[in-house]
DNA sequence: TCCAATTTGTACTAAACGGTACAAATTGGA
DNA sequence: TCCAATTTGTACCGTTTAGTACAAATTGGA
């Protein structure tokens, strides 16, 4: 019978909503420790360059997350359509409706972003670049900037929502993104 | 000669860089008390009820000036069209192309939105309706979905704007709503 | 000029912070 | 079973935190 040894690999998961709920100055190392369950000694073992390694491990999950359910679907799948209105679902999965905010966007507005910043941009050149592969191979003209336009929207969807504390809004976007993304022809 | 006596009205505009640079939680009152120039007596002379007491000071001006500056015009301006064009110039000057964030948009990502949740709301509710009201008087039939939309583009737009490094990205998303806004006939 | 009220700087808490040290406990392969 | 390596809890470090206390300086009206 296979026990439950805490790996590192399990972490992150755990790390990302602290971060999430609290940002990076706010998760101090007791409620992280709270959070995991692992006292400084374990936390130091697995990140020994603390919250900083910490949080870079996080982001790098988080990035790899999207890269393989998200940016490498817009890049490779042939159908255009079909990844895209995939990206649609997966994003809307992830973020709940808007009660889940985006850690990376969180990130980039607060003075993590200093710390992470070439992360922060990496992942953030990778969605709009992929989606403006999946939108000019869907023959859409106006590819790049829709891509930047989706990908800002859907940011601000989760800002507005959480700020209105309505996921009606951020399902209202995801909606008209759908309409406007897939969309036979070019606008 | 009138000296220059700190007055606490003239704080709110110093704290709010403070918020923005740092966060609710990162802004400590030895930055703080940098910024300002003041002590910690003056600080808490101004401010009995301390790092709180300030934030709602600065969300507080920041509300007025919008109100002000963006949501009373939207109302009440006769013309419509130029009201809108207004907002984007003022929202552009106030952002300065993405390299300011909106600092009630990152409190309502962060742990600062259980604080002063019900002024974050306000001021994006007061935005989108203002936002609806003056597109409805310009005729749309779809104003609310496409104040909602507005809203959510300009603040993604500061989180995509700041995560590439691109101010690019900020200033073509005024000049697109620019154009969607204030289109003569709706979509 | 005078004096009460306001404003300010400094010293001081007590608690929490990130991080370190290290011995004890636990683990898994041989 | 044994033992080296890993994992863990706890005590501790110096620093920084928000906030308080309060006397000295400054102010503006009378």
């Amino acid at each position: 019978m296979s026990r439950k040894p805490v790996e590192r690999g399990d972490l992150p998961p755990l790390l990302a909503e602290v971060f999430r709920k609290h940002g990076y100055e706010g998760a101090s190392l007791a409620l992280i420790s709270e959070a995991t369950g692992l006292g400084k000694g374990s936390l130091y073992n697995f990140f020994p360059g603390g919250k900083e390694e910490m949080a870079a491990a996080v982001l790098a999950d988080v990035d790899a997350w999207f890269e393989g359910n998200v940016f490498a679907p817009l890049r490779d799948k042939a159908d255009a359509e079909t990844a895209i209105s995939g990206m649609l679902d997966a994003v809307d999965a992830y973020f709940r409706s808007g009660r889940r905010i985006c850690l990376v966007g969180a990130f980039a507005l607060d003075d993590a972003r200093s710390r992470f910043a070439e992360r922060i941009r990496g992942y953030f050149a990778s969605w709009v670049d992929a989606l403006a592969a999946a939108l000019a191979r869907a023959g859409r003209k106006d590819a790049a900037a829709l891509a930047e336009e989706a990908v800002s929207l859907i940011q601000g969807a989760i800002v507005l929502s959480r700020a209105l504390g309505d996921t009606g809004t951020f399902d209202r976007t995801i909606r008209g993104l759908r309409k406007r993304l897939t969309a036979r022809r070019q606008a």
